[in-house]
DNA sequence: CTTTAATGCGTAGACCATACGCAGAACTAG
DNA sequence: CTAGTTCTGCGTATGGTCTACGCATTAAAG
């Protein structure tokens, strides 16, 4: 009979485990000639040439000169090594708030940081997230945005909320400028140029009496211009740490 | 030489032509046996029944009685299926703005009503969004979500980055919620038990002194309790509606 | 009836993840 | 030193994916 572990619970793979370093190595059998953190580290190189699509475990077990099957006595299966990879990209939180500003300039700083991730490291928005985090670096990531709202009088639940709030948006706006990247590249169409070839596109198919607002849009001229990306996520950062500062005011009074 | 198209620019894709209802059959050749919507619905249905990835091309025409390449004569790829069905998925919207309510009270309803969507058909929101919306259902929502805020006193460059901002929420929030429903039937755990057993995982793995913030929240009990989701939702959206209405004074003084 | 063009679809190729089992290496027990 | 144990690397094989290409069939036009 297999003797239970300690008090272990639900059990986490073994791809989190070695994630935290709970894994020691069994005095018995042949060196390992690879190890987790060497195959991820090929993975995420390979996403960062060539995009999420061309991580294969072949594509992987080729960068490290092993056979692909080689691959699956340390990761338990290609999700895991996806887990795996989004940790090792997103890297080591970018530090603890800074106690002299306030919770929106820190907080401000810390969307910032996971933006500048993303826009490096594309690929991570097409990673499929399988659940809550657990990695040590994205809880690092968590612990340091909780920091952030340290001085208000928010409870710790709407702290969390806030967290998520932010957190999504800074993720829905990346993969917004990326699609679009993409998408120019796709058509063959310079970046700069996308946007008014989609205007024009749209002034063709759309009939002014069905679709009064959005002909009323593309007449000002809105996606005429390329305006800097960085502007667009600054506007809706700001309209939503303008929604928080009004709750902390709510609950300051 | 082939003639050139009227005036038609870069050219739309023919699955995009043919959801603008832009493609003539020409009067040679049999009877098509097989349209574009009908492998459109079929391939919903698959969909709706067994999710994102049971949708393969050989599953569609298995559906619909055909041979898995008699598909190619009508969509150009699979992923000039994914458009179509992502269309077809939303469905028409849910109607304009109501006069008699004001900006808030309509674009509430609006998110709403995509919230609904997607909670009904979670497969929506797998899609990889190939660029900004060109089909006729996803550009009759944009319509009434602007319209939703026709009175305001913003710019039209505005309204627009405030419903990407909406839409953006909502798709998030609705992805959170629905890869949280799938990791617990991954697990085998009870919806209503993932998050405590979540906390506790977390609660094994953390060290207190290095996630202090983290540990705190944990001691709330914040994880402890499965809300019901709706007031998860309900709370990120009144957030970015709080900082909406903040720019809306501001632009009015 | 002949010509023309579009449809349905079979074949085949190039990928993919991964279940299974075997050869050999490295350590421990005697 | 020897035998036993156990873990590593990896070859083979299965079943799945999308889709390029070409052929036979069908229906309408002249």
């Amino acid at each position: 009979m297999a003797k239970t572990k300690d008090d272990s619970g639900p059990a986490l793979p073994p791809a989190i485990e070695s994630a935290w370093g709970l894994r020691e190595r069994p005095p018995k059998g042949p060196r390992p000639g690879l190890t987790v953190p060497a195959i991820v580290d090929a993975a995420v190189r390979v996403a960062d040439a060539d995009g999420l699509a061309a991580v294969s475990m072949s594509r992987v077990a080729k960068e490290l000169g092993a056979a692909t099957m080689a691959l699956y006595r340390h990761v338990g299966s290609k999700d895991d090594l996806l887990t795996l990879m989004v940790d090792a990209g997103y890297g080591p939180s970018p530090g603890p708030a800074a106690p002299e500003d306030d919770w929106r300039a820190n907080l401000t700083r810390w969307a910032w940081a996971e933006h500048d991730v993303l826009r490096q490291r594309p690929w991570l928005l097409h990673v499929p997230i399988a659940g809550p985090p657990i990695t040590p670096q994205q809880l690092g990531w968590m612990e340091d945005g909780l920091g952030c709202l340290d001085g208000t009088p928010l409870p710790e639940s709407e702290k969390m909320s806030i967290l998520l709030l932010v957190t999504g948006y800074v993720r829905n706006e990346a993969m917004l400028v990326n699609q679009l990247a993409e998408g120019s590249r796709a058509a063959g169409v310079e970046p700069g140029e996308l946007m008014p070839a989609y205007g024009a596109m749209l002034a063709r198919l759309i009939d002014p009496v069905r679709f009064p607002a959005l002909t009323r849009v593309l007449g000002a001229g809105v996606l005429d211009q390329d305006d800097p990306p960085d502007d667009e996520f600054t506007f809706g950062l700001d309209r939503i740490l303008d929604g928080v500062e009004a709750l902390i005011a709510r609950r300051t009074a």
